[in-house]
DNA sequence: CTGTTAGCGCATTCAT
DNA sequence: ATGAATGCGCTAACAG
């Protein structure tokens, strides 16, 4: 199978071989030039003064022959490659996080970074491994980082970037819009319609606890503004019966108005009120997160905040190529608004 | 910033500079040996002969130094990389499908891979910047791929997996059991209920065509076979209005068991069905496909077949990663199971 | 000014 | 068990 070392040294590959992939040394050939100097041009070093002609040489050639510089030989020379490691959390994330992944995606392509994401579970090997066969320029962290591995990557230069520290490069905002101002955004709106009295629907889940603990901080944030009482918060597993006990609680606390963490645990909440026969909003104000399809499919459709992905990921994809730009300055530059514009309420039925 | 070069060409590394990576060399300095002997040593070189006293002084020092050979040469060296690459469709992914990736990805780190996906939307640049920036061992394709993405894969020698071609790698059980067996399954659980007029919930979304096919057509097999009318297909918008009117065509032709596409469709008709004072499932009965967390939320509790994604994934892995076998032997190998094994229908109170 | 030579970054593998 | 070559791109130092 190998093609023994011809007598005569063609630099002509053999026609119906494979078709190697151009490389620089072909551009370089082609354009009559060395590779140096096509090197120069393709990365428009500065230094270098070459003529135009000679550049348009350069780049003549190099779209003949369709080449693209390998990454491989790029990553080796650099130290890191262009891709943007995205670690997803090992709890089942919803329509939203996926809707944030798409437009970040679009976002970190048009600064030139590759975005992938690893889905890595309980029972996944160490995520050294995976960096480390990745090689990437960030890593994006959406839960939170065994220190081991933060630690780790620190050590190999890969800036880490976590999504959900408000003391992170990404700000209080962190993605998403930052928990705090969505249980806000839930309670307010409760408060408006004249509820008194809030409950909050509290994942089980502790893997979500990052998430979870803002929003209802928010809730919080709220009622005391206002002078209600505390929030009822429990603790709901996505059970019919965890959500029946649960409403119970709710009833028997006077509770009529609920935020829950997502629309998931709303809808929980909405069958029970269902099996129950407890009224919906007339006896209880429901408003879920994340505008999931489902929301508006649901007997009554319902009250949701919707995460405006578009504004966020431009927010994120910002700081995460701009290496050296801070949460702030990324914000003045591509977005006149701050985080309190990417949440949006979407007012139906349950409230 | 950048540190001159020291008139002393010092082979060691400044201490506290920065930690490089130790590399095969360092390896082999510290063994005592060869880089070539490491190698040998390291990725089991069978045609090399060498004690096992050497190897173990290799693994040794190569264990001291916490050495992991680098990804961007390796690549450079082979043409391509230990990345199996996942490129999402551009139509919003269930959890059914994440739950399979997560499994996927477990498997695949069992073969010596790394998993990761690439989620592209229609905003996206062409795929080939994408692929070329990682050099992917294999690409699974979750939808169809543009023929010309498809032409430059396989040019670039890219061995390129379709999840949804009959014809192709994972053979007609395709990723999650495929689709047939889905339909199926609904409508043999329906007719098992007395049920004898059915009816399906048909997506809206013509990107999702690649899934919905196969699953209505399993749906009319089963009518065939059991001498059932045509099911009545309905193509279903996810809008409370749109599932109204399809309820109302459905009961108008007397359908008495309803297949969906999926649990959210299902959702939808059984919020309908809650609207206009159908009874469910005495009256109707539904079956979804998924086992969403919601579909045991909503009220009544939804009937669904599940995907087994364990096994699945398992079946998709091997066929992933050991490139010469087929789908049958991997089956044989990993597996005492062929696909239908992969689905469950979970029976509650819809149905 | 313009463009080249040469060597690095790492792992793999043939020929010795 | 080893030296040397290979894969590809980047760039400091240097020559025309």
């Amino acid at each position: 199978m190998s093609s023994p070392p011809e007598s005569t040294p063609a630099p002509v590959p053999a026609p119906g071989t494979r078709p190697r992939r151009a490389t620089s040394a072909d551009v370089a050939r082609e354009a009559g030039l060395s590779r140096a100097t096509v090197g120069y041009v393709l990365n428009d070093v500065p230094h270098q003064k070459i003529p135009e002609v000679t550049r348009q040489r350069v780049r003549d050639a190099a779209a003949r022959l369709g080449y693209t510089p390998s990454a491989a030989a790029r990553s080796l020379r650099s130290g890191r490659s262009d891709i943007v490691l995205c670690l997803m959390p090992d709890w089942p994330v919803g329509p939203s996080v996926l809707a944030l992944l798409d437009a970040l995606s679009v976002r970190l392509e048009g600064h030139g970074y590759t975005f992938v994401t690893h889905h890595r579970s309980a029972a996944s090997r160490s995520l050294a491994e995976t960096w480390k066969a990745i090689t990437p320029a960030v890593v994006l962290v959406l839960d939170d980082l065994p220190a081991a591995d933060t630690a780790a990557l620190a050590a190999a230069g890969v800036r880490v970037v976590n999504a959900n520290d408000p003391t992170g490069e990404l700000g209080a905002g962190g993605l998403g819009a930052g928990g705090v101002r969505i249980g806000r955004r839930q309670a307010e709106h409760l408060w408006e319609r004249g509820r008194t009295r809030l409950g909050y629907a509290y994942p089980d889940d502790p893997r979500v606890g990052t998430f979870a603990r803002p929003r209802l901080q928010g809730v919080r944030d709220v009622c005391r503004e206002r002078g209600l009482a505390e929030p009822v918060v429990v603790e709901v597993p996505t059970e019919p019966e965890a959500a029946d006990r649960a409403l119970a609680r709710w009833r028997a606390a006077g509770v009529d108005g609920l935020c829950a963490y997502n629309d998931e645990l709303a809808v929980a909440v909405l069958g029970s009120a269902a099996r129950t026969g407890l009224a919906v909003p007339a006896e209880l104000g429901v408003v879920g997160v994340d505008d999931t399809v489902l929301s508006r499919l649901v007997q009554p459709a319902l009250t949701t905040v919707a995460v405006r992905f578009d504004r966020a990921a431009a927010r994120v994809a910002a700081v995460l190529a701009g290496g050296a730009i801070g949460p702030l300055e990324a914000d003045r530059r591509s977005l006149p608004s701050g985080p309190e514009d990417e949440l949006r309420l979407l007012v139906r039925r349950s409230s």
